[in-house]
DNA sequence: TTCACTGCAAAACGTTTGCATGTAT
DNA sequence: ATACATGCAAACGTTTTGCAGTGAA
């Protein structure tokens, strides 16, 4: 079973009304190529490629309920870009380039050290699956 | 020589011209205690107090210069929660909280190693002097 | 005197909402 | 048949912009 049955079925066992709008936007989360995120407005874009109409309220309300399941994880690109993706999503860093805008994905495990001791110093449980740094990337250091 | 009038005189330096509103603006920033940090609107506020009308555009547009400058941090909290501080502020991380929206500051000095791994190996730059995590404080584990 | 800077109000932006209609179950 | 979900358009809050007028140099 794929990802996107997988969160079709899901929602089915909760009650949740499959409907072929609903059906395209999760197509299109779990559509993409292994590491990429969609903002909101590029998921409307996918959808539209499809049937001409899904309203991008429609893209809103069901994203923010699948980030409520537990489906989708709603990932912080700062400023105001908000990214989406399934959960499948294994634990990463997101390099943001303030210079170029590129994001980069990086390997998350050196940050299982950093978790631990925030954990232990301040007890807070930090959300390591999708963190995002800032900074200058190869390219744009000259 | 102290923080504002540090400012002010970079700025005069560069050709910048010194307004009330300007003034009134980095005092604002400088003069919040050790790890504050503050929003646009919060330093409209701020400035208000003072004179009964500092435009919300120039504040906008005084920060984006100031930052524009170098001189003051652009911090991204999350979601479009955005806070300015001048750039004296030291190396720290802001765990924000997800539930309650509490922000935490902590020592940042175990983000050492995580800086130089990426740059080695993504030979990307990054920014640590402001970053922030997501998850739960101690308060909002039950 | 000059032109960078400001205030104002309007526009832009992404996101959310109320309500009537449509449709998955 | 029954709500749940959708489309539409209007509302929203924050940030940006155009433009005429002001004031720091």
């Amino acid at each position: 079973m794929n990802d996107i049955d997988q969160i079709i079925e899901t929602l089915r066992g909760k009650q949740f009304r499959i409907t072929p709008q609903r059906e395209l936007i999760i197509r299109a989360l779990a559509d993409v190529d292994e590491d990429d995120h969609l903002t909101a407005e590029e998921i409307h874009k996918r959808v539209q490629v499809h049937t001409s109409a899904v309203n991008i309220a429609t893209v809103y309300r069901t994203l923010d309920m699948l980030v409520e399941e537990g489906l989708v994880s709603r990932i912080d690109l700062g400023g105001d870009k908000e990214v989406f993706a399934t959960v499948h999503h294994g634990m990463h860093m997101h390099l943001v380039c303030r210079q170029c805008g590129h994001v980069l994905d990086a390997d998350a495990q050196i940050l299982r050290d950093v978790g631990q001791y925030l954990f232990s110093e301040y007890e807070f449980v930090a959300d390591l699956e999708h963190i995002s740094l800032f900074g200058i990337c190869a390219n744009c250091q000259q």
